[in-house]
DNA sequence: GCGAAATAGTTTATCATTAAACTAAATGCA
DNA sequence: TGCATTTAGTTTAATGATAAACTATTTCGC
């Protein structure tokens, strides 16, 4: 593979990048798209992950949450939280309410049909991840998640911090 | 945390789900999306991601690919790719001409400026991974990888299988 | 050869996301 | 008290993605 028969000489590269970080970033976001669109095919009543995240969050949780708490868990920003809220409001999934305490700020809680969908949802992409499961074992992923946690967690802390 | 005050019994939750693996690609999903929006920032002239996954992809293997090719290469649909490459086109970045075999396709390859672009892109994304590369060690993204590339593939085998 | 089916690429409609500008309410300081 | 600052949430503009419909060309079977 060393020259490529096609390409200019001129466009021939020095290896001075690609170290395994990048391939890793290239996967996850490879991994990502792939599995996204995966997993909105099987959710109920064209729902998509942004929504159905919400809803998971308040079924496995429980409580009332502000937009701004919910854009802080899901991290996306909060003109994102606007329209996902606005979308599950519509459809009757969650209850949005002003603030008592803050006339600025709303309180989001789950409806009973939040859940009943969320359960549907979790219903219909169950097995597709048992496929999964079955295929790689169910440990991979958990030997997997500390790392993915972290690395998340930093990128966080990055985005909010200035350029070093 | 068991009972939360705030939530109706009603919305009190069977915990049948959630093994990790949701967690899982819950995380990719986040990093994806964090560490997508953290490159793009240190691109030079606006450069995008998709855009420079398409350079990087030329600059490291050389030669000639088709638009099709490309959208396999990177997992996109070919709709994208089309967008992906009339804006690296409008830019000089790569060459497109139509292919002499088949009257259908196109052969797109890098020019010299679309090399010195990614170059530039890979010194000015470098400093951000190798930070990364700093707060956790390069092999545990190296250890990570095969499952991921692993779990790309089978996620892109799925994906043009019918639903089982 | 010739017509049906597959393939390359584009276009259109829909949608989620970011960044940045903007409104309105709360906070804090002097 | 009163004004400056911060914070909650929304809106707007731009972008990149999918899915599906569409055009044009090639391939295949008879």
């Amino acid at each position: 593979m060393a020259t490529r028969d096609t390409a200019p000489e001129s466009l021939m590269i020095k290896q001075n990048d690609d170290p395994g970080i990048f391939a890793f970033f290239n996967e996850i976001g490879i991994i990502a798209q792939l599995s996204q669109t995966s997993l909105e095919r099987n959710l109920p009543d064209g729902l998509k992950m942004a929504h159905f995240v919400v809803l998971n969050h308040f079924a496995r949780l429980g409580g009332e949450r502000s937009p701004a708490e919910l854009a802080e868990a899901m991290q996306v920003t909060r003109g994102a939280m606007t329209n996902t809220v606005r979308k599950l409001q519509t459809r009757g999934l969650i209850d949005v309410q002003p603030d008592p305490q803050d006339g600025r700020g709303k309180r989001v809680r789950l409806t009973e049909e939040g859940l009943e969908v969320r359960n549907e949802a979790i219903a219909a992409i169950g097995p597709m991840l048992k496929d999964i499961e079955r295929q790689f074992g169910a440990g991979a992923f958990e030997t997997a998640l500390p790392l993915l946690q972290a690395l998340r967690k930093f990128l966080d802390t990055a985005r909010n911090s200035p350029t070093t």
